[in-house]
DNA sequence: TATATTTGCAACTAAATAGTTGCTTATTTT
DNA sequence: AAAATAAGCAACTATTTAGTTGCAAATATA
Protein backbone atom coordinates (compact mmCIF):
# COMPACT_ATOMS: atom_id res chain seq x y z
CA UNK A 1 0.00 0.00 0.00
CA UNK A 2 1.47 3.55 -1.01
CA UNK A 3 1.80 5.64 1.89
CA UNK A 4 2.37 9.29 1.01
CA UNK A 5 1.07 11.46 -2.06
CA UNK A 6 -2.24 9.39 -2.01
CA UNK A 7 -4.63 11.45 -3.67
CA UNK A 8 -8.62 11.95 -2.84
CA UNK A 9 -9.72 11.04 -5.91
CA UNK A 10 -8.14 7.46 -5.20
CA UNK A 11 -9.48 8.08 -2.10
CA UNK A 12 -13.02 7.93 -2.84
CA UNK A 13 -12.92 5.46 -5.56
CA UNK A 14 -14.31 2.77 -3.36
CA UNK A 15 -17.13 2.51 -2.52
CA UNK A 16 -16.88 0.77 1.18
CA UNK A 17 -14.89 3.99 1.68
CA UNK A 18 -17.23 7.02 -0.15
CA UNK A 19 -19.77 5.06 2.69
CA UNK A 20 -17.30 5.58 5.80
CA UNK A 21 -16.74 9.23 4.52
CA UNK A 22 -20.74 9.53 4.78
CA UNK A 23 -20.61 7.72 8.13
CA UNK A 24 -18.01 9.89 9.85
CA UNK A 25 -19.64 13.32 8.16
CA UNK A 26 -22.69 13.14 10.89
CA UNK A 27 -21.12 11.87 13.59
CA UNK A 28 -16.93 10.71 15.15
CA UNK A 29 -17.03 7.11 15.12
CA UNK A 30 -14.49 4.44 16.13
CA UNK A 31 -13.23 1.66 13.48
CA UNK A 32 -15.30 -0.80 15.87
CA UNK A 33 -18.24 1.07 15.43
CA UNK A 34 -17.84 1.72 11.51
CA UNK A 35 -17.18 -1.65 10.86
CA UNK A 36 -20.48 -2.86 12.35
CA UNK A 37 -22.27 -0.96 9.86
CA UNK A 38 -20.31 -2.91 7.00
CA UNK A 39 -20.03 -6.40 5.68
CA UNK A 40 -16.44 -6.52 6.41
CA UNK A 41 -14.00 -6.94 8.77
CA UNK A 42 -12.59 -4.44 11.25
CA UNK A 43 -9.26 -4.96 9.79
CA UNK A 44 -10.93 -3.98 6.27
CA UNK A 45 -12.74 -1.00 7.94
CA UNK A 46 -8.95 -0.21 9.61
CA UNK A 47 -7.21 -0.36 6.15
CA UNK A 48 -9.55 1.87 4.50
CA UNK A 49 -9.44 4.39 7.44
CA UNK A 50 -5.47 4.40 6.74
CA UNK A 51 -6.15 5.19 3.09
CA UNK A 52 -8.54 7.86 4.27
CA UNK A 53 -6.51 9.28 6.81
CA UNK A 54 -3.18 9.60 4.53
CA UNK A 55 -5.16 11.62 1.85
CA UNK A 56 -6.36 13.91 5.05
CA UNK A 57 -10.17 13.16 4.56
CA UNK A 58 -10.54 11.71 8.05
CA UNK A 59 -8.59 12.68 11.17
CA UNK A 60 -8.13 10.59 14.58
CA UNK A 61 -8.95 11.83 17.99
CA UNK A 62 -7.86 9.65 20.78
CA UNK A 63 -9.56 9.10 23.72
CA UNK A 64 -8.65 6.28 25.86
CA UNK A 65 -7.93 3.32 23.69
CA UNK A 66 -10.47 4.09 21.61
CA UNK A 67 -9.94 5.97 18.22
CA UNK A 68 -12.72 8.47 16.82
CA UNK A 69 -12.85 9.06 12.97
CA UNK A 70 -14.20 12.68 11.89
CA UNK A 71 -14.63 13.57 8.27
CA UNK A 72 -12.31 16.70 7.27
CA UNK A 73 -15.05 18.90 5.22
CA UNK A 74 -12.02 21.18 4.17
CA UNK A 75 -10.26 18.37 2.47
CA UNK A 76 -13.68 17.30 0.56
CA UNK A 77 -13.84 21.19 -0.53
CA UNK A 78 -10.92 20.22 -3.06
CA UNK A 79 -12.74 17.73 -4.87
CA UNK A 80 -16.01 20.32 -4.77
CA UNK A 81 -13.17 22.88 -6.61
CA UNK A 82 -12.55 20.16 -9.14
CA UNK A 83 -15.99 19.48 -10.37
CA UNK A 84 -16.40 23.32 -10.23
CA UNK A 85 -14.71 24.19 -13.74
CA UNK A 86 -17.50 21.59 -14.71
CA UNK A 87 -19.75 23.24 -13.11
CA UNK A 88 -19.43 25.88 -14.86
CA UNK A 89 -19.80 24.48 -18.07
CA UNK A 90 -23.34 23.08 -17.48
CA UNK A 91 -24.35 25.96 -15.86
CA UNK A 92 -23.52 27.96 -18.95
CA UNK A 93 -22.93 26.17 -22.26
CA UNK A 94 -24.97 23.60 -21.66
CA UNK A 95 -27.96 25.45 -20.41
CA UNK A 96 -27.52 27.49 -23.99
CA UNK A 97 -27.47 23.89 -25.72
CA UNK A 98 -30.96 22.92 -23.94
CA UNK A 99 -32.61 26.49 -25.57
CA UNK A 100 -31.10 25.57 -29.04
CA UNK A 101 -32.57 22.52 -28.38
CA UNK A 102 -35.83 23.62 -27.09
CA UNK A 103 -36.40 26.10 -29.78
CA UNK A 104 -35.72 23.88 -32.49
CA UNK A 105 -38.46 20.98 -30.98
CA UNK A 106 -40.57 24.50 -30.92
CA UNK A 107 -40.01 24.91 -34.52
CA UNK A 108 -40.46 21.70 -35.53
CA UNK A 109 -44.16 21.53 -33.68
CA UNK A 110 -44.60 25.07 -35.39
CA UNK A 111 -43.70 23.46 -38.91
CA UNK A 112 -45.41 20.52 -38.08
CA UNK A 113 -48.56 22.15 -37.67
CA UNK A 114 -48.61 24.64 -40.47
CA UNK A 115 -48.31 21.37 -42.63
CA UNK A 116 -51.84 20.94 -41.55
CA UNK B 1 -11.44 -5.46 -17.50
CA UNK B 2 -14.73 -5.32 -16.50
CA UNK B 3 -17.11 -3.79 -18.83
CA UNK B 4 -20.90 -3.21 -17.04
CA UNK B 5 -21.46 -1.24 -14.04
CA UNK B 6 -18.12 0.70 -13.93
CA UNK B 7 -17.81 3.22 -11.29
CA UNK B 8 -18.05 7.11 -12.42
CA UNK B 9 -15.70 7.49 -9.08
CA UNK B 10 -13.82 4.61 -9.94
CA UNK B 11 -13.08 6.50 -13.09
CA UNK B 12 -12.02 9.40 -12.52
CA UNK B 13 -9.46 7.85 -9.71
CA UNK B 14 -6.81 7.65 -12.40
CA UNK B 15 -4.87 10.95 -13.16
CA UNK B 16 -4.57 10.62 -17.09
CA UNK B 17 -8.52 10.19 -17.33
CA UNK B 18 -8.92 13.10 -15.50
CA UNK B 19 -6.86 15.09 -17.79
CA UNK B 20 -8.48 13.68 -20.59
CA UNK B 21 -11.93 14.61 -19.18
CA UNK B 22 -10.66 18.22 -18.95
CA UNK B 23 -9.52 18.06 -22.18
CA UNK B 24 -12.64 16.86 -24.41
CA UNK B 25 -14.65 19.58 -22.15
CA UNK B 26 -13.15 22.06 -24.66
CA UNK B 27 -13.60 20.10 -27.20
CA UNK B 28 -14.39 17.02 -28.82
CA UNK B 29 -11.36 15.39 -29.85
CA UNK B 30 -10.33 11.97 -31.16
CA UNK B 31 -7.33 9.37 -29.41
CA UNK B 32 -4.85 10.48 -31.63
CA UNK B 33 -5.28 14.18 -30.56
CA UNK B 34 -5.77 13.57 -27.08
CA UNK B 35 -2.59 11.40 -26.70
CA UNK B 36 -0.61 13.79 -28.14
CA UNK B 37 -1.50 15.95 -25.10
CA UNK B 38 0.60 13.51 -22.89
CA UNK B 39 3.36 10.99 -22.57
CA UNK B 40 1.45 7.68 -23.22
CA UNK B 41 0.30 5.61 -25.92
CA UNK B 42 -2.23 5.87 -28.51
CA UNK B 43 -3.72 2.55 -27.19
CA UNK B 44 -3.36 3.63 -23.32
CA UNK B 45 -5.53 6.46 -24.28
CA UNK B 46 -7.55 3.93 -26.41
CA UNK B 47 -8.04 2.34 -22.84
CA UNK B 48 -9.20 5.02 -20.41
CA UNK B 49 -11.28 6.57 -23.34
CA UNK B 50 -13.27 2.83 -23.07
CA UNK B 51 -13.23 2.91 -19.08
CA UNK B 52 -14.49 6.17 -19.54
CA UNK B 53 -16.94 5.56 -22.00
CA UNK B 54 -18.40 2.59 -20.71
CA UNK B 55 -19.15 4.56 -17.85
CA UNK B 56 -20.92 6.85 -20.25
CA UNK B 57 -18.48 10.05 -18.70
CA UNK B 58 -17.92 10.79 -22.70
CA UNK B 59 -19.62 9.75 -25.96
CA UNK B 60 -18.29 9.24 -29.27
CA UNK B 61 -18.92 10.25 -32.57
CA UNK B 62 -17.79 8.63 -35.40
CA UNK B 63 -16.86 10.83 -38.55
CA UNK B 64 -15.28 8.84 -41.20
CA UNK B 65 -12.87 6.61 -39.75
CA UNK B 66 -12.53 9.04 -36.96
CA UNK B 67 -13.68 9.58 -33.90
CA UNK B 68 -14.69 12.03 -31.89
CA UNK B 69 -14.86 11.69 -27.62
CA UNK B 70 -16.87 14.43 -25.95
CA UNK B 71 -17.76 14.86 -22.38
CA UNK B 72 -21.49 14.22 -21.37
CA UNK B 73 -21.62 16.67 -18.77
CA UNK B 74 -25.28 15.48 -17.57
CA UNK B 75 -22.67 12.35 -16.40
CA UNK B 76 -20.51 14.80 -14.76
CA UNK B 77 -23.60 16.26 -12.79
CA UNK B 78 -23.73 13.22 -10.39
CA UNK B 79 -20.49 14.01 -9.00
CA UNK B 80 -22.07 17.27 -7.98
CA UNK B 81 -25.18 15.51 -6.73
CA UNK B 82 -22.41 13.49 -3.95
CA UNK B 83 -20.61 16.28 -3.02
CA UNK B 84 -23.95 18.09 -2.68
CA UNK B 85 -24.54 16.29 0.52
CA UNK B 86 -21.40 17.72 1.95
CA UNK B 87 -21.44 21.00 0.69
CA UNK B 88 -24.71 21.31 2.74
CA UNK B 89 -22.50 20.11 5.86
CA UNK B 90 -20.03 23.08 5.67
CA UNK B 91 -22.11 25.58 4.81
CA UNK B 92 -24.25 25.21 7.74
CA UNK B 93 -23.17 23.01 10.41
CA UNK B 94 -19.63 24.59 9.71
CA UNK B 95 -20.11 28.02 9.80
CA UNK B 96 -22.30 27.32 12.67
CA UNK B 97 -19.35 25.84 14.30
CA UNK B 98 -16.93 29.17 13.44
CA UNK B 99 -19.63 31.24 15.33
CA UNK B 100 -19.57 29.01 18.49
CA UNK B 101 -15.81 29.53 18.75
CA UNK B 102 -16.60 33.28 17.58
CA UNK B 103 -18.89 33.07 20.67
CA UNK B 104 -16.92 31.54 23.21
CA UNK B 105 -13.84 33.33 21.97
CA UNK B 106 -15.76 36.87 22.71
CA UNK B 107 -17.21 35.60 26.26
CA UNK B 108 -13.63 34.57 26.84
CA UNK B 109 -13.04 37.96 26.73
CA UNK B 110 -16.14 39.36 28.31
CA UNK B 111 -15.15 36.98 31.66
CA UNK B 112 -12.38 38.26 31.80
CA UNK B 113 -13.21 41.71 32.04
CA UNK B 114 -15.61 40.56 34.25
CA UNK B 115 -13.44 39.05 36.50
CA UNK B 116 -11.56 42.53 36.68
C1' DT C 1 -2.35 -8.02 38.78
C1' DA C 2 -4.51 -10.80 35.37
C1' DT C 3 -7.76 -10.52 31.70
C1' DA C 4 -10.41 -8.40 28.15
C1' DT C 5 -10.94 -4.87 24.70
C1' DT C 6 -9.53 -1.62 21.03
C1' DT C 7 -6.61 -0.79 17.63
C1' DG C 8 -2.63 -0.68 14.48
C1' DC C 9 0.94 -3.20 11.84
C1' DA C 10 3.13 -6.81 8.86
C1' DA C 11 2.93 -10.59 5.74
C1' DC C 12 0.33 -12.93 2.56
C1' DT C 13 -3.26 -13.99 -1.31
C1' DA C 14 -6.49 -13.04 -4.93
C1' DA C 15 -8.31 -9.81 -7.92
C1' DA C 16 -8.14 -5.58 -10.53
C1' DT C 17 -5.71 -2.15 -13.13
C1' DA C 18 -2.47 0.35 -16.31
C1' DG C 19 0.29 -0.26 -19.97
C1' DT C 20 2.55 -2.83 -23.96
C1' DT C 21 2.64 -5.41 -28.33
C1' DG C 22 0.62 -7.33 -32.27
C1' DC C 23 -3.34 -7.72 -35.08
C1' DT C 24 -7.76 -6.70 -37.72
C1' DT C 25 -11.23 -3.58 -39.69
C1' DA C 26 -12.72 0.50 -41.86
C1' DT C 27 -11.89 4.63 -44.24
C1' DT C 28 -9.20 7.89 -46.70
C1' DT C 29 -5.53 9.16 -49.98
C1' DT C 30 -2.43 8.41 -53.89
C1' DA D 1 -6.30 -0.91 -56.68
C1' DA D 2 -2.57 -0.20 -53.39
C1' DA D 3 -0.76 2.23 -49.53
C1' DA D 4 -1.53 4.90 -45.55
C1' DT D 5 -4.15 6.32 -41.62
C1' DA D 6 -7.40 5.91 -37.51
C1' DA D 7 -8.90 3.18 -34.19
C1' DG D 8 -10.71 -0.94 -31.70
C1' DC D 9 -9.67 -5.68 -29.84
C1' DA D 10 -7.14 -9.52 -27.59
C1' DA D 11 -3.40 -11.44 -25.07
C1' DC D 12 0.14 -10.66 -22.03
C1' DT D 13 3.00 -8.49 -18.02
C1' DA D 14 3.90 -5.74 -14.00
C1' DT D 15 1.95 -3.15 -10.48
C1' DT D 16 -1.63 -1.95 -7.29
C1' DT D 17 -5.36 -2.86 -4.49
C1' DA D 18 -8.75 -5.05 -1.22
C1' DG D 19 -9.13 -8.31 2.02
C1' DT D 20 -7.49 -12.01 5.37
C1' DT D 21 -4.83 -13.86 9.22
C1' DG D 22 -1.87 -13.47 12.98
C1' DC D 23 0.37 -10.64 16.28
C1' DA D 24 1.86 -6.78 19.33
C1' DA D 25 0.91 -2.43 22.00
C1' DA D 26 -1.97 0.30 24.78
C1' DT D 27 -5.83 1.00 27.70
C1' DA D 28 -9.66 -0.45 30.48
C1' DT D 29 -11.97 -3.72 33.66
C1' DA D 30 -12.53 -7.56 37.09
Amino acid sequence: MRETNRDIFQAIADPTRRAIITLVALQAMTPNAIAEHFDTSRQAVSKHLKVLTECELVKQEQSGREIYYTLQLNKMKEFDKWIAQFRKLWETRFNQLDDVLLTMSANKQTLKNKKK
